[in-house]
DNA sequence: GTCTATAGATCGATAGAC
DNA sequence: GTCTATCGATCTATAGAC
């Protein structure tokens, strides 16, 4: 099992290079390809499922070839190599697994209860083993694929915080919590979350954290978070 | 440029090997030497400048050799393999640069003045090019080699976090703060401290922050967290 | 399916120290 | 004379490209 890291570092490298495909982008098929080829389907799913297992490194050609059916010919004839590959699928896994799980419940309500089930959702997704398989490449990766990082962080961190925030925003004009900076309050909630368990899970140290390590990290961040916003004049 | 890693990983994963020979500890020289050999330093030295610069994946024995000016024979009579090569280096790395920069300031005096300062500190340290090269790494790399995440943990994060929430407890028995629980307190600090800036760091997105970003960071989270802990008797 | 490049790893030989 | 540290050349396996 060997794999190829330098050149394919160079050719990514898109702050560097003058000139800069997109390779974040798809080209999709060889040529005008009416629909969508079910080998391109399957070369793509199980490209996601090997990088997201093994990253990009231990992941070969022949291996996503082989996975898929296919030979490596019909790889190379759809992706015009192997980090436009890595690329094309790793936005759409950040667009999907990441983005879709947004919060989708409601935000309304008093704030000790938004929090807490916002709170417990997003402990619940980003220490999910596919959300840590995603966070883990993009960490690692995002040096070589700059863009990679960025979508990650838009269609995940991002969305989260503006959601967040816009609620805590809402409720300092309602009067019901003190927020002088939402952006920044937002970020100091998920930021308390996730940090107990997220840092750890990261490194691999310990294990996912079961309900009620979930249920602790959750409590423990909004209270703390709700006494400092907190107005004595008001009831949270 | 090619690498192993399926050897590699097997021979590091101490959990999994009832026999296990301590790849993270150095087995210097070959035979019997005293003091250090000059040539081991230089390759130690040239490994720890690329591994942090490229990664594992992306530095090669040659390439260690030649910047080290040494041979690849010589290489491999200091250290049996790649694998264990890194995590010596590694394990030194996270040691010497995360370690000896744990809070060396008294940890005395009132609590904001307190934690404005180790939050100061600690931002510091973790933005900084280095301990992010070694975050990175440790990150990318703890699946394949456990104990680096684990090395990583223990000198870094584990240690800030055990500091403060000694203060903490201190800090909560003298009536000062409010601290039911000092670990999680501590955790909760130091991931607000650290969250709103090193996530895009690490995604890399955006650049690192001025003096200006980390003073904000900083006072953001010293005032939640002292809103939340500080009782309505005490003096903050 | 084949070909090439390159990685990690190994080997025999040599020069100097004790 | 032997032993030790060092070097350059070479082997094998495999990734990536066509």
């Amino acid at each position: 099992m060997t794999q190829r890291v330098r050149a394919t570092a160079a050719t990514m490298r898109e702050p560097e290079t003058p000139v800069r495909p997109p390779v974040l982008a798809d080209r999709h098929a060889p040529s005008g390809l009416s629909g969508v080829s079910p080998k391109r389907a399957a070369v793509v799913r199980a490209a996601k499922t090997l990088f997201l297992e093994a990253g990009y490194g231990a992941v070969s050609m022949d291996m996503i070839a082989g996975a898929a059916g296919v030979s490596k010919r019909t790889v190379y004839s759809y992706f015009p190599g192997k980090d436009a590959l890595f690329g094309a699928v790793m936005a759409d896994v950040c667009v999907s697994a990441v983005g879709t799980c947004a919060p989708a419940e409601r935000l309304t309500g008093p704030p000790r209860q938004v929090l807490i089930g916002l709170g417990r959702t997003f402990l619940r997704l980003i220490v999910s083993p596919a959300a840590m398989a995603i966070f883990r490449i993009a960490a690692a990766e995002s040096e070589r694929f700059p863009e990679l990082g960025a979508v990650f962080y838009r269609s995940g961190p991002q969305r989260w915080t503006e959601t967040l925030a816009a609620y805590l925003r809402a409720q300092d004009a309602a009067g019901t919590l003190a927020v002088p900076d939402p952006e920044l309050a937002a970020a100091q909630f998920l930021a308390m979350v996730k940090g107990p368990v997220h840092l750890r899970l990261t490194l691999g140290v310990g294990d996912a954290p079961d309900e009620a390590a979930i249920e602790h990290a959750v409590a423990g961040a909004v209270a703390l978070f709700l006494e400092g916003c907190a107005r004595p004049d008001a009831t949270a």
